[in-house]
This record gives structure tokens, C-alpha cells and sequence, in this order.
DNA sequence: ACCTATTCATAACG
DNA sequence: TCGTTATGAATAGGT
């Protein structure tokens, strides 16, 4: 187009594409506006030059065609694709707080249980013991002093010193004796020497 | 640009625009190929047609194109907002499924306090306490069983019927009154009646 | 950047 | 929508 036609390739020489690129590209978006003139088109141009400038030209905004454009074939728009993604953030973070809640109860369920399994119960304060469990006590050592009365009785019955027998470690069967039957300062486990059932001490 | 040259606004009649924009239109696409031909520029090209037809041209690719410019200038492009997005759907599922454990294991060990709390110690068998706890009770009953002997022998000194002590409910201070003591069934939650420390029975 | 000879795009028409 | 054509526009190459 001009004094010689040129072959349509790529131009090697540098200085006549740079020259070239600008002309043309100059037409190009002058076209496309008035092809927007003069019909309403809605148009979207971009172009990168070989440098890696940028072109742009858009009617009504370059964004708009290009969302109508892609929404036209894809699922989604970008901007509802944006807030989706907003609102996947919020979920997230909503339920890493959630996650966050659980593992510290869990943690501290898990110290409580550890507590309790290394302090055992009689040796925790006894204000902080409950009103079933102070009576569940309360009844058990009365019947263990029961039981206790019961064998001193015996006791003093077979023998004439009862506090011998009381003072003794393995000596005579019975229910004290079966308490505090054990293996001394073994870490052998026991048997089953406390075959007594729930509810029973 | 031919017989007649146009005004540069907008064609009145129908016919013509559509005329006129099928013809301009093409000769769009054709300078835009050309220049990317000629220069190896980067187009894209989107004209949707006053009658919302919608015809595009692009090189590499229009998506890329569009990619490339909007991230130029703007946060995300589509292509790795959808990426993101999927990243988080996977996050968000990996995480609920993270929760969803914490929270079965938070409740397993509900029910093990729970149950725990129910059920006293002294009411689980024997054989499901730890060698430590088994150790630590018979120490206790030991000591117990010590204690016990001794406020015998002092009920003997005081008295000369040992068993009369023994089966009485609130006689005598000592370490056997002082676990027994309680308040029977009222729910009235005890003062510090047993001030010892951990270790101690 | 400007000029100009050419080629191209296209308005009008059939 | 398509082909033709006269004519204005775009532009290659030189300055």
C-alpha cells in the first residue's frame, strides 16, 4: 500500500516494523472507532507491540466488552467469579476460626483427662469434688469402716491382740485385707485381686 | 472511502449500517491479522455487533491477550482467579474435613470425662487402671490401713472397748473421722475439712 | 515527522 | 448477500 506493496511476512528489517507498527496500528484503532461511529459497535482492541507496550481501545470500556464476551461462552463472569471468591474466603476463615475452637477444647479436654488420670481423685481438693461423687465417698468409707469394724471384730475373735493382725500385711483373708492385698513396690500389674463390681467398694 | 465519502456519525439507515458494518468489519480483522503478521504483535480483537453478534479475533490467543492486559494494570487475571479459587475450594473442603474430625474427637472425649465422671474410679474394674494408679492405691491403702491401726490403737487407749469406737459415726477427731466426716446427704458443699496436698492420703 | 506514489478499503450501485 | 467500480483512505518508502 504506498509506492510498493510489501509481502505479507514478517518484517526483518527493525527500524521499517517499528515504523510500520506504528502506522498501522494507528489505523487499526482508528478503524475500529469509527466502526463504533458509525454503527455503535461495541468494540474491544488490545494490542502488545513487539516491546511489549500496550494498546488499548474499548467502547464502551475495554472491561465490559470483554466480561460480555467471556461470559458469552465461559461459566462465569470475573466479577461474579471475584465475589464467589470473596465469599469462599469468608467460609474459610470462618471455619478455620471453628477449626481453631475445636483443637484448643480438644487440647484442653485432653489436659483435663490427663489431670484427672495423674492426679487421682483422692488427692484432689475436696471442695472440688461434686455432691454425688462427696456422697458416693461418704458412703463408701462408711461402709468401708463398716467392714473395718466388722474385721477388728473378727479379729478380736481368732486372736487376743486384734492390733497385730490390723498392723500385719498378708496375714488373714477378708475384706480389708483384700483392699490392700497388692504386689508392694513391684510394677507388676495385679491380677484380678478387686473383683468387686460397680457401685461397690 | 469510495464513490462518496461518509460523515463520521452514526448511519441513519438500517440497511446500510448493516451493510457498512459487515465490509468495515472485515477490514478490521484483516488489519489487525496483518499486524500481527507483519510486526508479531499480540492483538485481540472483540466487536459485538449492533444486533449483539459477536465476532472476535486474537494471537496468540484473545484469553491470553485479555490476561495479559488486565494484569497489567488490574489484581488477578480470570485464568488465575480460577485457579486460586479452585486452590481454595480444596483448602475449604481439607480444612471442614480437619474440623469434622476435632470436632468427632472432641466429642469422644465428652463422653470419656462424661463417663469417667459417672462412673468413680473405685467403681472400674481393677484390671483397666494403670500400673501407676494401681501403685498409687495400694500406697494409699497403706497408709490407710496405718492410719487405721493407729486411731485403734488409740481408741483401745482411750477406752476399753476398741469396737464401740470403730462403729461410731462422729466421736472422736483423728485421720478415720476426717475422711468419714461429711454431711450426709445434704448437697451443702463442704469447707476445707481435708487440707492435704497432692501425694497424700 | 512529512511527502507522495501507490495500493487498499469501501460506498454506492446493480 | 455478492460483484463491480469509482473514489477516498491508508501507507511504504524516501526525504
Amino acid at each position: 500500500m504506498g509506492r510498493q506493496r510489501i509481502p505479507m511476512e514478517k518484517i526483518a528489517k527493525q527500524s521499517s516494523l517499528q515504523v510500520t507498527f506504528s502506522k498501522r496500528r494507528a489505523g487499526l484503532f482508528k478503524k475500529a472507532n469509527e466502526l463504533v461511529t458509525l454503527c455503535g459497535a461495541k468494540v474491544a482492541l488490545i494490542v502488545f507491540s513487539p516491546g511489549k507496550n500496550v494498546y488499548s481501545f474499548g467502547y464502551p470500556q475495554v472491561d465490559s466488552v470483554v466480561d460480555q464476551f467471556l461470559s458469552g461462552r465461559s461459566s462465569l463472569s470475573k466479577h461474579k467469579t471475584d465475589e464467589k471468591m470473596i465469599e469462599l474466603n469468608a467460609e474459610l476463615t470462618q471455619v478455620l476460626e471453628q477449626l481453631e475452637i475445636e483443637r484448643k477444647r480438644g487440647k484442653e479436654l485432653d489436659e483435663a483427662i490427663k489431670a484427672s488420670a495423674m492426679q487421682n481423685w483422692w488427692e484432689s481438693p475436696i471442695e472440688q469434688l461434686t455432691v454425688e461423687q462427696l456422697q458416693t465417698l461418704k458412703a463408701a468409707l462408711d461402709k468401708l469402716k463398716e467392714e473395718i469394724g466388722e474385721e477388728i471384730a473378727i479379729q478380736k475373735m481368732i486372736s487376743g491382740d486384734p492390733l497385730a493382725y490390723c498392723l500385719a500385711d498378708n496375714s488373714s483373708p477378708g475384706a480389708i485385707q483384700s483392699f490392700i492385698a497388692g504386689e508392694g513396690s513391684s510394677s507388676n500389674p495385679l491380677g484380678h485381686p478387686f473383683g468387686y463390681g460397680p457401685g461397690y467398694l
